[in-house]
DNA sequence: GCACGCCAGGACAGCGCTACCTTAGTGACT
DNA sequence: AGTCACTAAGGTAGCGCTGTCCTGGCGTGC
């Protein structure tokens, strides 16, 4: 019953210590952290002979004590608004392909497309003090604003680009693709146009500006060929706009949709009831999703660069968490039309 | 130039700490947490009093201090083998909605099929103390293995059912699953069945198994009818093998697909190429991914319960957590043959 | 040859919280 | 009335690491 001083204590984790790395490597505790942590002025042998005990005790560093000690976390909070489609997966993947190896842990939320779910996990997170952000586009409530400027911590966003001083952010022009999108199909000869979009999130209605205007410029913009509805994007969705729209306006001869889903949705609702697409309706999709290519007809579609955003987010991240400024903050990583049989 | 005692040191946080809800609620700071923790043995008044000064102050706890103190995180890791396809997004948000409300926070990992990953993420993940362990599936290195058993962190497996002692699992009979959709072709009346499989996944594979066993039954089992491939899923190799199937044994009369996207490639191969489905070929998928409804025709499939199997393992990590015996350690939760139009 | 600056390495303290033990106060039972 | 169990609250110490001094030894320049 008596406790001993020798006595397990259960308050410890049980794993090696930095401590016990440094009796072994017969330096001092401190000197065992600089070593592990890579810090150049400590003499080149005795790192070595630091590693090799954190090797033989497969020492591993306890996170929490490191991130209290150093009043910081090596935790990056990544913030994407769906992940039912593939869209920010690929975004997703490339940021931990590039975080990971340097020791970062990836916190994901996936505020479902809701600016006051994207507040709560904010604010969530933030108790975390991750050592950056990772945030999608700029449309978010005041009190999320606030909370990351007063953070200081430091924040990429990704997926569109804006030209406010001081903001890192890596995408494309949403507007640029819209416009794209429309001349494309003009250029087929189209020229009774409509816009489906999903999800109304500020880069879908970014899109659908690009688009309008490219119209108006053309003077072929009729507001009645614009169906827009903030039901989530999905197959399912996309086939019952397509119908309705036809039976509204059976006059339309192209339609761009808003995301790839939707197309797909249109083209199996256009098989299913013997629209003949291209010839009486072109139809061109968003983010070009793997599967497009193998619809039938094969849908042409506008490919984002979703892999390379989240790759070039992170190496920004890396670059502002070091401290240092990005030589480039505004990154636009551009787009690509894929024109395949749809249009 | 003389750091007075009163200088912001600048390793704190600048956050409100527990010390500052106490003195401002005019209790000790271990009754603080105490109260903060829910913990039963503080007086209701004053447990509202704490929870008043800390709203005040916008108090969020440390959770670096908090690990380091207790021994042991808030975290819980998921390892999942994929996000390329739907399946898995189902389940870890439902792993979230029982966990984030219940203040854990939830680490996810990828290891894309591959055991070296897997035992990869499980070393580096461990670092971080987890308390608990979601896991898919039971096919895993030996080292991975040894780690999950001597780290003592309470684990769930998902996906797979295994009457194993001592394992509390949150599935569905792979194999059962696939002896299901033998029957249902069969019982269409076909002869000259096959399976197409891809990713060769432990499960995949489990449900490979189920079909050719009722196949046996039936008598009608043809192992050149069995094609698998390691490649990773997907609608392009679906319609791929798909061809290259028929090109080999057009007597084929019903293909079952490992996976729904599969199974979708090869119906729209099958649009393009002019093959009857299900007049010809008989097709059936699995998991029912939310788009195969609205495929031409509609495809018929299995659907599994991605979402109850999340909710429930992340149900039952919580009884473990928090340190009882789960009553029933092995939950079948089923699936459900969607018969549609492509059967 | 001496003062100075510089650098590798170490001592010390503390990050914010909670486990453990102790104490004061309450009621129940003999 | 006195003892005992029990509960609520606090004191103390320390989780494992790193920031901030500080020391001792070396090289450099006049």
């Amino acid at each position: 019953m008596t406790s001993s001083k020798n006595d397990k204590n259960t308050r410890t984790t049980g794993r090696p210590t930095l401590n016990e790395v440094a009796r072994l490597a017969g330096v001092s505790p401190i000197t065992a952290s600089r070593a592990l942590r890579g810090i150049s002025s400590v003499a080149i042998e005795l790192a070595e002979k630091v590693r090799v005990a954190a090797a033989d005790l497969n020492y591993v560093v306890n996170p929490a004590a490191r991130a209290l000690a150093s009043a910081q976390s090596h935790s990056v909070v990544v913030l994407v608004p769906s992940l039912s489609n593939l869209l920010f997966i690929d975004t997703l993947e490339a940021i931990h392909a590039v975080l990971r190896p340097k020791g970062f842990e990836v916190l994901i939320g996936n505020f479902h497309y809701s600016r006051d779910e994207e507040e709560n996990l904010l604010r969530n997170y933030m108790a975390y003090q991750p050592r950056g952000l990772l945030l999608t586009g700029f449309d978010r409530s005041e009190s999320s604003r606030r909370m990351i400027e007063t953070s200081n911590v430091p924040c990429v966003y990704m997926m569109e680009l804006d030209a406010a001083e001081g903001l890192n952010c890596v995408g494309f022009s949403q507007l640029k693709a819209g416009e794209t999108a429309a001349r494309h199909l003009i250029s087929r000869g189209r020229r009774r146009l409509a816009y489906i979009g999903a999800q109304l999130d500020q880069r879908t209605l970014l899109r659908g500006e690009g688009y309008r205007r490219a119209l108006q410029e053309a003077g072929l913009y009729n507001p009645d060929l614009e169906v827009l509805t903030p039901r989530p994007s999905s197959v399912g969705l996309g086939g019952e706009l397509f119908l309705q729209l036809l039976a509204s306006h059976p006059q339309v001869d192209a339609i761009f949709f808003g995301n790839d889903d939707l197309a797909q949705g249109a083209l199996l609702e256009a098989a299913r009831t013997g629209i003949k697409i291209p010839e009486q309706i072109a139809v061109l999709g968003f983010n070009d999703l793997p599967s497009s290519e193998f619809m039938v007809p094969r849908l042409s579609s506008i490919r984002t660069p979703r892999e390379a955003i989240g790759r070039r987010a992170a190496e920004q991240m890396l670059t502002l968490m070091a401290g240092n400024k990005v030589a480039n903050p505004v990154q636009d990583m551009g787009f690509e039309l894929m024109v395949r049989e749809s249009s």
